[in-house]
DNA sequence: CATGAATGAGGATTCATTCAT
DNA sequence: TATGAATGAATCCTCATTCAT
């Protein structure tokens, strides 16, 4: 299913000006979180008018979906190449990881707004967002799972849906520890200060504890 | 380190005019988010004035901060007992996997409320609920992954602390996905709608998950 | 030094507008003091909306800053005009006194706004208000009477500065004598009720305790 | 006229508790003026409950004016010793000049709180006020001017009772002069940063002021 | 279409005053 | 009489949204 958060108006206008909205709409909202984060603040980061927005986007919610919707886009493609080239497994596994690591840094921003998203009250809101995500991780991790298990590269004595949802979940604390404020404290407390000077050994050990888990021999 | 977010006002009050004011501001907060919760509207719930609120606590950060350590000792007292049981690894795992879809169900506010923490930008207020956190699962689960090393019972070659980081990352995503509408909805779309009907299997797959990730026979 | 206490945004608006604003702030104000005074109040008297107060000043102080600064604007012109008239000291010094009194009648509010604005407590608010006053009388009345002496019109065994100041202390409090509640009972309390049906008496008897301070023949 | 603001009870209470109540509520109303004053502090500050404060004194104006009266008996006292002393009139003056100099940096609290009282809006309030000092100074002064007159030692071509005004004007503004944040920062305009420093100079120059008004030779 | 000035509802916080103990 | 916890009205300020130009 795919949603449409913003006014035909906003297709018309050119690129540049929309990734300006959506640039400074995704930091405003990641730095302040949806309450907080202010429109008219957006529009002047942007060099729009307030009126413009709202002629884009009808309100602060749709502008929200708009941008959520646009950073999910972005990971789609990013795990698409991953996935589309075609390796074992393991491989598969240790670059989604490699690129968490990556992608956290360059894009903290657009983490923080999944976390950010996650955390909404509102129900209808949350019912959009999450189905926005369908098929991203859910499918995506869960085929290649069975792909592997009939290769016999992973165990077959599990199941791939929920094995798929364990695999997910290390990644996006993985991807929050890299983002989000307070995940970050917290994975200083479990290793110390200088952990985000080590991505590489945290990656090892992430790919230690999937390939435990998976049965890789 | 200890910290105190109430006023000594709040500590001779009646326990039942505490646990209303505690219970009210935890719904508020939870349902609503730091920034929308109201306090007049916790006031109102709990039966007490604003100004009595603002006697007992000196603004609304600390209130949230004061519920928040609430809830961190009612974890802490449930993960205790676990731990001090005193039994293999994996049987204590498996009794915090549990405890955790039990107290999930019951206390879905105190979880939610904790999402909604995680999320908070305030960098001020994110570090000393970090803070509030110490020890509480980073040495905790470190600890006893290091026993059960010591004892023969899990894989050397892994390092406790990263392990423990992973161990906890999917304790609080499971803790999420059973108390947070977009998690709930995430897991639905991983199983099937049907998932929350059938604890066990999910317990017992996430047993499976670990117990592989952990390398025991 | 010059300061600002308004946005842009009130310079661009129309002069009647500016004008409905700043009297209605300069009323209330002045009816009640910084403390008692209300913002909600001061646009619905004004015509405007909330919003538009804030959209115009960054608070409440600033608000308060820009009448006080437009008083003494208006204060400075007056002043301006009697100086620059050229004429002997004496006359000057009576021309001063009966601009008092025509300008205490006619703007109460200014005075009493000047009268309150001496009281603030808040002593960052205070300095910015006495920077703001620089010069309009310090250096004014001290450059006349200097002028004065240099003249042979005024005695030459005083400090010019140090009268400059006595002389200043005389037209303050006449000025609160004429506006503020207070001085006005206490006027009435050395005179009698009648006092402020014969101005001219006044006048005359305070040129009169001039004249002798300052010597001349 | 006499009034008084104060209960029956606060009369039957030691003089000690009765000073304590007085100085604080002297020190938080010169401090925060009338309306950011706190019951609640100054009851603290004294050491009673806020209770027994509404026992002693119905409410806020009338600790209010408790205390102005109590400021204004204490002024009373100093100037009725330096009248009945039975010195010359310019011998007086300059008693009284350094009597407030000396009166200003002590009782710097009792100033501040004439000034607020006399910036006061309420115009009840006003007149409750300037009748309770009634006699103080402007009958005290007019009937020393007129002694002096009748002496000799004073011009008698002058309204004693106008110049009596304008000697209690230059007083009262010494006073704030030392005392209140506004006039303070006035004073060094008018002279410069070191004038406090100076106190005698100060005192020579008024003195010369006053005595060329009243054409002593 | 674009602009951006104007709107006004909503919420955190304070503090004079009361009253049960 | 003394206490001090409880009350709740009152007010500054923000910001999503509108609409005249």
């Amino acid at each position: 299913m795919k949603f449409k958060y913003n006014n035909e108006l906003f297709d018309k206008i050119s690129e540049e000006k929309k990734s300006r909205i959506l640039e400074a709409a995704i930091t405003e909202f990641a730095d302040y979180g949806y309450d907080r984060a202010n429109i008219n603040k957006i529009a002047e980061k942007a060099g729009v008018s307030v009126g413009s927005i709202y002629k884009y986007f009808n309100n602060k919610q749709d502008l929200y979906l708009a941008i959520v919707n646009f950073s999910v886009e972005k990971l789609k493609t990013v795990l698409n190449e991953i996935i589309s080239s075609e390796i074992d497994f393991l491989s598969t596994v240790e670059k989604i990881i490699k690129a968490i690591q990556l992608f956290s840094r360059s894009d903290v921003y657009l983490t923080k707004l999944y976390n950010e998203m996650a955390t909404e009250n509102n129900s209808e809101l949350v019912w959009k967002i999450a189905s926005d995500m369908e098929g991203i991780s859910a499918n995506l991790y869960s085929s290649i799972i069975k792909k592997a298990q009939d290769d016999g590269q992973v165990r077959k004595d599990i199941n791939s849906d929920y094995f798929a949802f364990f695999l997910d979940n290390l990644f996006i604390l993985l991807q929050f520890s890299y983002s989000c404020e307070y995940y970050k404290e917290r994975l200083k407390m479990f290793i110390d200060e200088k952990v985000f000077d080590n991505d590489d050994l945290l990656a090892e050990e992430l790919l230690k504890f999937i390939k435990g888990a998976f049965y890789l021999k």
